[in-house]
DNA sequence: AGTTGTTTTGGAACATGTTCCGAAAGTAGC
DNA sequence: GCTACTTTCGGAACATGTTCCAAAACAACT
């Protein structure tokens, strides 16, 4: 792995690209052809390299992703410092979440390991934020930390959830006949549910769901106190 | 792909296997030499036949693990009929994630495309519990139904992300420092928190955190009516 | 017995991410 | 110019899930 910056009586090979340069091209790459074609081999051809060239500026793929994550978590909507706590904290989250959502392939690396760690400054001031008004409505370290962490957890799980359940093929491909095959007697609210449920699985209630998770942190911190 | 059953009168080549053969074949793979060596090649292998058969029996190696699911699901425990609702809501979610929790890889599966309505009768007794016991409470089917999908969202991402928190090697493979590299002035609250991270991230706080999620869910619900 | 039709089998092939390791392309010292 | 050292490059190879399609193995019918 070639050091970031470029010092100057260097020896041995000269690199033929660098780690911006392949943030560029695989950024270009995704806006040309859509991110399912962000291949390793696809990349390096398009930056006319081999294709294990990129492992040297690049731990694996999941990292590609993650870098170019932080990139694009600049243009996550500053969070303000001001309001009531309790809204500022849904407002971060919302906020988190559309940015999140509005790119399919985020999907790939929320769960990579120390996916927190691996974050920018520019990500960090979104959790910052968050923290912050957990801590100004009165909650302890330990809280504010486990209402982030449990928050995310279902903001992973939505995005990712939602993100395989396919738009265009429809949600019965697998095994047709969710509301046939169900036993009334043994499942009656599931039968009577019957075939609403893809219909009301599909609307967006983030919003609604984040207030209420953090409504019921923020009242289990405040009985504990 | 072969009938599941097996009428009597039957024309062409006969089959090898089953999927029946299948699942028990890679359970007793998963048991003997762990999740990660259920391979497609590894599993027909030790059946003796080819590897490209098994996809006459199973669609594909999602199938196949959701197909394991609904076997292991019977080991859920039943859940009471009795109680208050709100707690049975709870104790549900616990079970659900405990026992999903104990197999890895059910984490490879949990965000296939209609996973719903690929589960079969014995995991559906589960959801079928939680809509009760939601309805019970005084839930609309709508609120109902938005109470268990916000909540499996939540569930979903806590086993997802924990279960890619490498427990080994640690969390600072990919970048070590995050204590480091912060500017303690931009962001005070993360500085302050430090190598704290690790060990809070670490606990396992699903119930409680379940239980603040459900309380919101009904007080949300409550408001609204 | 031979033909026809039907169903299943499985080897070859493909795309993917990734690792290995020999070779290339520089600098430093002589 | 020559050798030694250092760093990077990139083709070959591997394991993975998956698709294609020609052949195999059976039943039914003549």
């Amino acid at each position: 792995m070639p050091p970031t910056d470029a010092p100057r009586g260097r020896t041995g090979r000269p690199p033929v690209t660098s780690r911006a340069d392949i943030l560029v091209a695989a950024r270009r790459l995704i806006d040309r052809d859509g991110w399912e074609k962000l291949t390793v081999r696809r990349l390096a051809a398009e930056m006319g390299i081999g294709a294990t060239t990129l492992y040297h500026h690049v731990r694996d793929k999941e990292d590609l992703l993650l870098l170019l994550l932080n990139e694009y978590a600049d243009r996550i909507p500053r969070p303000p410092a001001a309001g009531e706590p309790r809204e500022r904290i849904v407002a971060g989250w919302v906020a988190i979440h559309d940015t999140l959502g509005a790119w399919p392939w985020a999907a790939e690396v929320l769960t990579v390991d120390g996916f927190l760690t691996g974050l920018g400054d520019s990500a960090l001031v979104q959790v910052e934020a968050i923290l912050a008004a957990a801590a100004e409505h009165g909650c302890s370290q330990e809280e504010a930390v486990d209402l982030f962490r449990n928050i995310w957890y279902f903001t992973v799980g939505e995005i990712l959830v939602r993100a395989r359940s396919g738009g265009a093929r429809g949600a019965d491909e697998r095994r047709d006949g969710f509301l046939a095959g169900i036993d009334a007697a043994a499942l009656p609210r599931l039968a009577a549910i019957g075939d609403r449920w893809p219909g009301l699985s599909a609307r967006d209630t983030y919003p609604d769901a984040v207030r209420a998770f953090v409504d019921g942190l923020l009242a289990q911190a405040e009985g504990r106190s």
